[in-house]
DNA sequence: GTCAAAAAATGACCAAGGTCAATATAAATT
DNA sequence: AATTTATATTGACCTTGGTCATTTTTTGAC
């Protein structure tokens, strides 16, 4: 049996990335094209597409690499115990994917994946997020009449909707904290029985 | 002052959309290409962005109308009364935006509007739909302790993430009714005060 | 060290949306 | 009817993501 992976590959494909992610830095995700990164990275442009199944898949490992990061820091802190102050730990989030239209698009197309071999950084960051927000869930003054898991998926659904209406015309006057913490104090408030 | 519009103009224009919503309903939104579509229509390429910006705004026009038929006969039913009601009175719209990824991403896009000016078809659809909904939660047995707004602004973002699961592997197994249900029951119902 | 097979890299090429200077047509003016 | 001006149309060309047969490099076996 052969050694599957060589060095080379790796190298390969961490000068693509990291490349990548310079550019991204410099100009936005947005700008970003592919013959630009190949050329900077001194490769063809086959040889991208070698490493990466299409851009959408390189994207998806950038963006899932700040989430990622910034999912450490919200978890390191202690968990909020009411809707205001789970909105309030989701700001850094709500600011990366509303840094660029570009960015918002492409994590809707990849936060849920068709299929199982899909499955991507974006897709793996949000089902963390999810678990997360879970456990914050358990643990603060929430309501309990419904499902862990239903809460969790309706704080998913507000986000979206949060930023969706963010790069709207008809609702740019209120800053996205003002508008996802009505959402979730109605969605989460306790519901005296 | 001249005449601002030719015949010629209505006459393009109503060629290129018919003959684009006869392709779209043989081998749907995806497939459709601009190429084909002004061959079959008996113009030059350049002629079909003289009178669409781009091929999504084509494309929001044929969605657009057919989200307004739905809107025709959802609005001419009697008022949904209770969440589930609701749920079931939306499914014709959920399954056209289900019917392809495509025409997901596309509503996605286009339901809220960047500027004025870019308010297409589909985005007039989403204000109606969402005076429709509010006026059903204005007469029938749902919560009072939020605005309306908010609570059309959370059954669209229901709406959303139902169709966003659908495209998910780890969430086929359920079907979109059953998905959206439990969400507008735990959205809409009264809460005790 | 040599050789065969697997893996990686290459770049010419393709697909499809979109642009624009040039051309053709229609409408208003004389 | 001729002329001018606004409007509509054309198609060659551009951009950019993506493909694939060919070539180069690496690796394991002998």
């Amino acid at each position: 049996m052969k050694k599957a992976v060589q060095q080379r590959t790796l190298e390969t494909r961490s000068r693509l990335t990291s490349v990548a992610d310079q550019l991204v830095a410099e100009k936005g995700f947005e700008a970003l094209r592919i013959e630009e990164t190949v050329q900077a990275a001194g490769v063809a442009k086959g040889t991208f597409f070698a490493h990466f199944k299409d851009k959408d898949e390189l994207m998806d490992l950038l963006i899932g690499q700040r989430i990622e990061t910034l999912l450490d820091r919200m978890a390191a802190e202690p968990a909020p115990r009411d809707a205001d102050q789970l909105a309030q730990r989701l700001m850094p989030l709500v600011e990366l994917m509303s840094s660029e239209r570009y960015v918002f698009d492409l994590i809707m197309r990849r936060s849920g994946a068709m299929a199982v071999e899909e499955i991507g950084p974006i897709a793996l960051s949000f089902g963390r997020l999810g678990e997360l927000v879970g456990q914050w869930l358990a643990q603060g003054a929430f309501r309990r009449d419904v499902p862990i898991e239903i809460l969790v998926e309706g704080v998913e659904a507000f986000l979206m909707q949060t930023l969706a209406l963010n790069f709207c015309a008809l609702h740019k006057d209120k800053t996205m904290k003002a508008r996802l913490q009505p959402y979730l104090r109605a969605w989460l408030a306790p519901v005296a029985v």
